[in-house]
DNA sequence: ATTATCGTTATGTGCAGACATAAAGAAAAT
DNA sequence: ATTTTCTTTATGTCTGCACATAACGATAAT
């Protein structure tokens, strides 16, 4: 109508935006319908679904078919976290990477390993922990359980170079992964690798991976003290 | 060619990955073009392009126009994480919740969130402290600051109701927001109001928000030990 | 009253075709 | 040798149109 052309998926999601922010449209609320807002920013009706369906999947809108689109209530923003290889991870903040095998081992895992990879107890697997240095200090500590039946080339490899955190990725594909960030106070292992008093207050994120069904990995990074994990966040 | 009509975005999606995961095609090889596999797949260019987009958004391949697409030679996966209020938190557990103010004055910030805001020191804002309860347990401490220039009218809300947690989604947008996570010991009113002993590992979330670049608002949650945040990772 | 059926409606997706745009590489000019 | 300009190529996006699909609501059958 009055709106000038808004004929770019991009400017339609900014001017929805715009009318949200000004609680033109408000929280809850139904908004014209693809069609109609289509006539009004005079573009396709195509460059306003896809303008509405990345709103609706960051959580901003709600759509239901036949019912229409509403801005939603109680938005459940999604902060996006970026993982990575740790020595990348350590190389973006300027440092030198450095790395060190602590030990390999084969062993049965403790329950907390096995019931976070989702398998009964018992199988033997690869126990590989290791440090990551950031300009020669400990940055992170790496424990890892790697399932051996999965992945059972891993068996010939030594880890003395390379990190299985490198390793793995460029190797074992995978298809489903969990991630669990918790705190925890130092344990005795953590105390004496990254060098903390003790009872430090240590951030840990662990994650599991899977390919097809077969568990792939179980690994914990340590962080050193006062470590944040920092998100970009949409909208 | 051989293979079978794949003319949803989803199939082709799914068809892509087999082929990354199977190693058809290697982490850093760069695979066909768009057009090419749409006569493959026998399917439109749009199919391809929006199957295609979402990899690359996820991370999983790189494009770059001209060069074509790869797969990527290091994928940094994204995990997202669903940062919504607290009582939602709280009910989706199947817990009951509760809400406590603790106190609520006007005070000039300390450093540490003035720089996470953004701003100049000096500047009054209202700092509001609550707690938030899963069947009468507390579950997690709030510790808020809101600008007064951005927000004026909380100077007139008690937050004795509602926690500013909720009174903020619902009566002020934002556009931007940043998110941190961290560990640190459980302060000494950490550990009067969540019951906690001395130097107990408190996991923070901390986030700032802005409207059109005035600040809204700083807020750390520090939750109870052994608190995990968990994510549904993607690919 | 309850259940089944069916039309209506808004979103979801697919297609072909067109043009826009970034970027690599070749060719031309300095 | 270096810089500039052009051509080519693959991705990025917009359009109109068509049909699929979920779901609300009304109507009909039980």
């Amino acid at each position: 109508m009055s709106t000038p052309d808004i004929n770019s998926w991009q400017s339609v999601q900014d001017e929805v935006l715009r009318r949200i922010h000004n609680r033109i449209w408000k929280p809850g609320a139904q908004i014209p319908n693809e069609t109609d807002l289509a006539k009004e920013f005079n573009c396709g009706r195509t460059t306003v679904n896809r303008a509405l369906r990345e709103l609706a999947e960051s959580g901003i809108l709600e759509r239901k078919r036949k019912s229409g689109t509403r801005v939603a209530l109680h938005p459940v923003s999604r902060a996006v976290i970026a993982v990575q290889i740790v020595r990348r991870e350590i190389e973006e903040r300027g440092a030198s990477y450095g790395y060190a095998l602590i030990d390999r081992t084969v062993d049965t895992p403790p329950h907390a390993v096995t019931f976070a990879m989702e398998l009964a107890q018992g199988e033997e697997m690869l126990h590989v922990r290791a440090m990551h240095l950031a300009d020669g200090v400990p940055y992170a500590l790496e424990d890892r359980w790697i399932c051996l039946r999965t992945v059972p080339q891993a068996r010939d490899y030594d880890f003395a170079q390379k990190s299985a955190n490198e390793w793995l990725l460029e190797n074992v594909p995978y298809n489903r992964a969990t991630l669990s960030i918790l705190a925890t106070p130092a344990s005795a292992f953590e105390q004496e690798y990254l060098a903390v008093p003790d009872k430090a207050s240590i951030l840990h994120v662990e994650r599991a991976t899977w390919r097809d069904k077969g568990p792939v990995t179980f690994v914990t990074i340590s962080y050193q003290p006062g470590h944040r994990i920092i998100s970009t966040t949409t909208s």
